[in-house]
RNA sequence: GGAGAGAUGGCAGAGUGGUCGAAUGCGUCGGUCUUGAAAACCGAAGAGCCGCAAGGUUCCGGGGGUUCGAAUCCCUCUCUCUCCGCCA
């Protein structure tokens, strides 16, 4: 959420970020609005002083057993204390539709995020790797799959909905390998504390990340109980410091393994077929807090810390940074991660890698302290590191054989009971 | 799910309807002392909002009520704890 006081005070700049983003909010509805709750506050305080000093009077009045004179002022502060409930009953009002607009106002981009009109304007920054080249026709994923029994889409559909896979047998075991292999590198080698948090959150952490209230359409909800089936663990693990003040001295830096719900209304058609894009998929992901002078700094290790995963993995990637058009809400800056897969001949997102500066912070009031010890909002930041199916999708289109196997990366084989192959 | 108890500052823990933003202890920070440290002693320190500022205002789990005035009285919700039931 932006300061509402800073939307005040550099108005031009707000309007311009929504242009560039393609995104619109009545800007100026909303300073209107402002400007009326600070007018009733003002008025609101004033009456409350009143009140204040009247009844310490009266209080006065009646110890010293003055009662008609106290029964006198208590009758003119009754008549304050009416105007000062209207007041307030105005200016909850007011504040309530500062909210519902400000909360649907998407993060300002840093001044250096390249300005485009969609997502082809996403300059492409390095490719790390190198083109894999076959003797044979590469297949897509979704064939070797089902020659190798990895995932049964079919019975998914059945006992859920499309978009649900059910993954068997090896397909399962990589599944929990590659979870196990990127828990083991971020929390051996990159500093982070492995967190297992709840899959489903509710409507305040929702709002503390910037899911809701404008995008409850992709998520589930369970309406008894007012909870989400999580879309990233970005949720719970940035909400797990939400209304606490904490020392980010050092950076807090958070990994965690969850499935990922998501609706993506009409999504389906033949570009998302097999694994390309789910309901229901498994991702590990990163979280830091950090102090606000650092998220710049931080966002480039952190970029390099999910590209390390592709790495290890001998994966050709290449990192995109997005243009204004195509960032998400809640972010000042991103970067995204695209794995090139032979089989279905596109580049395919498997991390995102963001800053968010303050604005997750002040929606979720996550603060530290400054050097005076004022608090002050934290930066958080956020990255894939990575999700799996499209992970899955490059491994076993870029490593498939002739024979129709698929040769199983280095790294992974201790996690896959020393497994070589899928065959 | 049933019964009971509770929710106060970083933590622990007092609190009479007005003098309570709130005692006290611990912890934290600064100082004195010390070669240095500990101890002792002295001092500082909550958060939000409005305001250029001075200052004002609100906040004792959330919401509502009574009252001239509520941490304190009433209602309600949430959460925590104890016991019972159910259960991987």
């Amino acid at each position: 959420m932006l300061d509402i006081k800073f939307i005040r005070e550099n108005t031009d700049l707000v309007k311009t970020a929504l242009l560039n983003r393609n995104a619109e909010a009545n800007v100026d509805e909303l300073l209107e609005i402002d400007l009326q709750r600070r007018t009733s506050i003002q008025e609101a305080e004033g009456l409350k002083t009143e009140r204040n000093v009247s009844s310490k009077n009266i209080g006065a009045l009646m110890g010293q057993k003055k009662f008609t004179e106290a029964e006198a002022a208590k009758e003119a502060v009754r008549k304050i204390g009416e105007r000062i409930s209207v007041l307030n009953e105005q200016i909850r009002e007011l504040d309530e539709r500062i909210r519902d607009i400000v909360l649907c106002i998407p993060n300002m981009p840093v001044a250096t995020v390249p300005i485009g009109k969609d997502e082809t304007d996403n300059p492409v920054l390095r490719e790390w790797g190198e083109l894999k080249t076959f003797d044979f026709e590469p297949k897509p994923h979704w064939d070797i799959c089902e020659k190798l029994k990895l995932v049964d889409f079919e019975r998914g559909a059945k006992i859920t909905g499309s978009g649900f896979p059910v993954y068997t047998g090896q397909g399962a075991k990589l599944q929990r390998a590659l979870i196990s292999c990127m828990l083991d590198l971020h929390t051996a080698d990159h500093g982070y504390t492995e967190i297992e948090p709840p899959f489903v959150c509710n409507a305040d952490s929702m709002t503390g990340t910037g899911q809701l209230p404008k995008f409850a359409e992709d998520m589930y909800h369970i309406p008894g109980d007012e909870l989400y089936p999580v879309p990233t663990a970005e949720v719970p693990l940035t909400n797990l410091y939400r209304e606490e003040i904490i020392d980010v001295k050092n950076p807090i830096k958070l990994t965690a393994y969850t499935p990922c719900f998501r609706r993506e209304a009409g999504a389906a058609g033949s570009t998302n077929r097999g694994l390309l894009r789910l309901h229901q998929f498994d991702k590990v992901e990163m979280v830091n807090f950090v102090e606000p002078e650092q998220s710049a700094e931080q966002h480039e290790i952190l970029i390099g810390e999910a590209e390390n995963v592709l790495q290890l993995l001998g994966l050709h990637y290449r990192v995109i940074e997005l243009c204004t058009a195509d960032i998400g809400f809640s972010a000042a800056k991103c970067y995204d991660i695209e794995l090139w897969a032979p089989g279905v001949e596109r580049w395919l997102e498997v991390s995102s890698v963001s800053n968010f500066g303050d604005y997750q912070a002040r929606r979720a009031r996550i603060r530290c302290r400054d050097e005076n010890g004022k608090p002050q909002f934290v930066h958080t930041l956020n990255g894939s590191g990575v999700a799996l199916p499209r992970l899955v999708v490059a491994i076993i289109e870029n490593n498939q054989n002739a024979d129709g196997s698929v040769t199983i990366p280095q790294i992974l084989r201790p996690y896959m009971g020393g497994l070589e192959k899928l065959a």
